[in-house]
DNA sequence: GTCTATAGGCGGATAGAC
DNA sequence: GTCTATCCGCCTATAGAC
């Protein structure tokens, strides 16, 4: 009965659910390319709707709300970040695997400002991320610690060294050569500069300086 | 007769301009609390005339539109920054320079987030600070140059290599912890760091290291 | 110069027909 | 679910009285 039920029932039950949720993605997808065109602060419902091809009473029957929809892209792009790290090659040199990561993580950044300012800065007036996504981007953070202590780093004030290296880079970049490369071109440079002072010496380094 | 032109023209042409300039003064005042408290994104010609103890009409007969509130805004950021540049002290110690600046400037930063963002993020949508502004902002660069110039530090590279540093510190600082310290207290670690990597390899480095 | 009043537009969000 | 029509608020900016 149970399984007859499941037979019958839920593939229509689930049909409609997956159509629902391709149109939810459909308008995530807009949103994405509205806010790349025009940026972050563009992001109106109107224009939103007029991009996906339907009309604003119809955004509300998939979302609650505008932060509903950014919290939606939130976690597409929290969800990116974590495939970006756990996509990362290890090899048997640490130092080459933080340049990797290090030159992944700034393309990942400058390739896609918007959903970096939405991911890092913060910078959409009344929107908090749900906890939940924002557990998952601070999560993948573990991989970039993983990565430091295989260098010998460990002193978590370096790896806030790091995490404000990269982004300084990146932030640069973004504010000052938006469609070069001044800033990204120096990644090699200041993975070897960080590793010359903090890496490898010894496996328990504490803080004390040499 | 420059003095004279200045003592008997000046007063009676000039009294009601500088009446005008105390009330752009005023109104500027009040533009600069409006953004510090609830951000620059929230400044709005009703509040700000509200905060002013004027009316919105009255604001144009002061400023011709929004934006050229933001410029003369802007104008006074970047006479900040060049008033901090030019009261920074200057040892025999390059090293010891470089680390003041970098305090400095980290505090300049951290203690006003949108002076911080309106000069050096460019995050307004539809406003770019006018050409001299701009220039103003640019050429208190050449303060860093020339200090890190006394570091023998002078490949060009390098600046930007700095200037990312430092400004990553107070991104992070920012972004992730506004209340605390957790990276402008790196600033000493990382101007060392810099500087292990890059200093004295020019002609005029002084000092060795401490 | 300063005000009241308002234009004209865009913002998020909702009611109710179909 | 999708639409038309609309509410209400805030925005920049202006007209016109005083």
């Amino acid at each position: 009965m149970q399984i007859i039920r499941t037979v019958l029932k839920k593939p229509a039950g689930n049909w409609r659910e997956a159509r629902r949720e391709s149109a939810r993605a459909n308008v995530l997808t807009a949103a994405w390319e509205l806010v790349r065109e025009d940026g972050l602060a563009a992001l109106s419902l109107r224009e939103l709707a007029r991009r996906a091809g339907i009309t604003t009473p119809t955004l509300y029957a998939y979302f609650e709300s505008k932060n509903a929809i950014l919290d939606a892209m939130f976690a597409q792009a929290a969800q990116s970040f974590v495939e970006l790290k756990a996509s990362l090659p290890a090899t048997d040199d640490p130092q080459e695997d933080l340049l990797t990561e290090a030159r992944a993580f700034v393309t990942f950044c400058v390739s896609d400002v918007p959903r970096y300012q939405l991911l890092f800065q913060h910078s959409v007036p009344g929107f908090t991320p749900s906890p939940e996504s924002y557990e998952l981007a601070v999560s993948a953070l573990a991989v970039t610690r993983e990565l430091l202590a295989r260098n010998g780093v460990r002193d978590p004030r370096h790896l806030d060294i790091w995490t404000a290296i990269t982004v300084g880079l990146v932030g640069q970049q973004i504010s000052n050569d938006p469609d070069g490369d001044r800033w990204t071109r120096l990644v090699e440079d200041v993975t070897r500069m960080f590793l010359a002072q903090y890496a490898g010496r010894g496996s328990t380094h504490s803080k004390g300086e040499s």
